[in-house]
DNA sequence: GACCACTTGTACCGATCGGTAAAGGCGCGT
DNA sequence: ACGCGCCTTTACCGATCGGTACAAGTGGTC
């Protein structure tokens, strides 16, 4: 246990994850976190916004070693990161009750509060994409944001027709439009 | 003025669309509509549930009149078609706060509460898409799907970046996938 | 065992939540 | 002018909101 407040986390992305933002009350947090409100405000002294801080941090530090780092790995060919890439976030999306935080909280009028958070966690997953497309960055970056958009919508879709594999369909079928043009040596 | 309910909705529309479902209490609703509360349990027995109703029903009927209808003018080629409608969505959306209701509900835990309708609301839009779409159903259904689930992340895209054109420019290539199935054959 | 820093439970705060009740205002038909 | 029905205002309800204060535990160090 590094710090008191790592332990708090995963219950608090869950509370947020099911009840939103504005929605996680405090006797929700308490219940998904098992913790009363005094030990949440010794943690969390900011409370509900330095709580939300904290999850989103955590959440940003796992897409950066999971996912845009893998995303560098030189030692694979363009085709497979990205591949595996999609891969690890359906894996994430799907036992998280298909819910991105960040794009819970750009839905919500708490946007302005997290804003830079927001923004930072996108213009990094699509970057980092893009870097691991060949060809013009412009091109790239259109595929990317293309790709992020597609797994945002596919979990707002997948929720919506309470039909979790619509996840996996929709992401396989926009990963292809990336490795296509990743590897066309490499297909068939 | 056909019933004192519909001039109300499109305040409570927006005030959903700021605040979201739970967010949206009862003093934002009544800045947003000018109504007091008295007057809007007149027009609402059933409270903020039956004013989203209300709201639901009124976008969903609009997406029939203004969307799907004119999918299936059978007088017009099928891309010119899907260009006009992925136009006016964006155009919709652009004028809304770049928030989809049935996309806000959807998320959260409203969700079980709304659940037919936005389910609805999303099978009938990629239903409209995928019969105005050539060749196998399956096929067709896959392309409307990705296209609406597009739409649907390009929306939390363009917040979460506050970056409005970009919902234009990632629906535009995501409507190419289908004019370019639609076209080759009826373009010209 | 005394001490101390950290953690926890509990009581409490003013504000706001969604919703209700009822009295008064208003326009309309007669 | 009158009565009637719809609409609106206003006051109020218990519950819950996010947050605070503080006393009582708790475990480790000498």
């Amino acid at each position: 246990m590094i710090t008191g407040r790592a332990d708090a986390i995963p219950g608090l992305a869950t509370a947020f994850r099911l009840h939103g933002y504005e929605g996680a009350s405090l006797a929700a947090i308490t219940r998904h976190t098992g913790l009363g409100k005094g030990s949440l405000y010794n943690f969390f002294p900011g409370g509900k916004e330095e709580m939300a801080n904290a999850v989103l941090d955590e959440v940003g530090l796992w897409f950066e070693t999971h996912v845009y780092r893998s995303l560098q790995n030189q030692d694979v060919p363009a085709a497979e990161r990205l591949t595996s890439m999609a891969g690890a976030v359906e894996e994430y999306f799907s036992s998280r009750h298909l819910v991105c935080l960040y794009g819970s909280f750009a839905l919500g009028q708490e946007r302005e509060r997290f804003a830079q958070q927001i923004a930072g966690y996108f213009t990094a997953w699509i970057q980092a994409i893009t870097e691991a497309l060949p060809g013009p960055a412009q091109e790239a970056e259109a595929l990317a944001t293309d790709f992020v958009a597609t797994v945002q919508g596919a979990l707002i879709l997948a929720r919506a027709l309470d039909d979790p594999p619509v996840l996996h369909s929709t992401v396989a079928r926009s990963l292809r439009h990336l490795t296509s043009l990743a590897g066309p040596d490499k297909a068939r």
